[in-house]
DNA sequence: TACAATCACTTGCAGTTTGCAAGTAAAAGT
DNA sequence: ACTTTTACTTGCAAACTGCAAGTGATTGTA
């Protein structure tokens, strides 16, 4: 089962963005493979959010047609899938940690502690290079 | 006819914002907002990705009752109602500047000029305080 | 060797959301 | 008076989503 990439909407960037990122399940799979170092189907289940197992066989072949998401057998058990994030999904670093920071601000039983919101604002770039050197990103 | 805000699926903060912005719509009518000025409901039905008149009354008043939009009678005319962003909009332009950069990257077909790419890259604050200072944003 | 558990899905189906076309009501323009 | 503009609402079909259950290939256990 291939999965078609989303038709394009206009030529806006952000209308770009929205197009692979614009629902409620995607971003949440990249915060697992990007900050929480989820790599199998199982793990994702596991979330918090309880995304469903359909929709998120879905959104793994969404984005790995779209070049975000690699898929390659478990070396060590022939049943398990190993899903890695890209280089493009890791570029989303700096986008997600701008949308925590805002929700930091506005949500009224954040977890995010002041000191990390600080370190967004102040040293994004550090972060962020922190985050995505500890990835070793498939291409 | 009310609108009730979505329900919290979990404490993460990125579940959180897509709680607000997980939608294929919402963004773009932020974007119209913050980056294009439009103020009246005519103004983002006009927008290259054609919203239905539905699902934008739909999304104006979630926006609404989210506390990222308020909405006014036009002084000028009194059949014209007036949307404005507010602070809690407004703070969304550096998670915003950064999805367009990502896009820059690599839609192959982006519109983005390097130069705007650099400067979202090495003068975000700057531009972002240019940006929003142009808003006068309601709260 | 049998049997249970794990893993990554798939299937069926009901309920929800979305998109399109058309319609409405009030105010403004001519 | 009548046409247009503005901000919507309504009806309905199609698409998407979520839940529960099932599948088939390993892998672990007695």
């Amino acid at each position: 089962m291939k999965e078609k990439l989303p038709p394009r909407r206009s030529s806006c960037s952000i209308s770009y963005a929205l197009d692979y990122l614009g629902d409620k399940w995607t971003l949440l799979v990249l915060r697992d493979l990007l900050f929480q170092n989820k790599r199998r189907f199982g793990d994702f289940l596991a979330s918090d959010e309880k995304i469903a197992s359909n929709i998120l066989t879905q959104r793994l072949r969404r984005l790995e047609a779209a070049g975000m998401v690699t898929r390659q057998p478990d070396p060590d058990n022939r049943r398990s899938v190993l899903y890695a994030p890209t280089r493009k999904a890791a570029d989303l670093v700096p986008a997600m940690l701008e949308l925590a920071r805002w929700s930091g601000k506005y949500d009224p039983q954040t977890r995010m502690t002041p000191k990390l919101a600080r370190r967004i604002a102040e040293d994004r770039d550090g972060l962020v290079a922190e985050i995505v050197g500890q990835l070793r990103e498939k291409d």
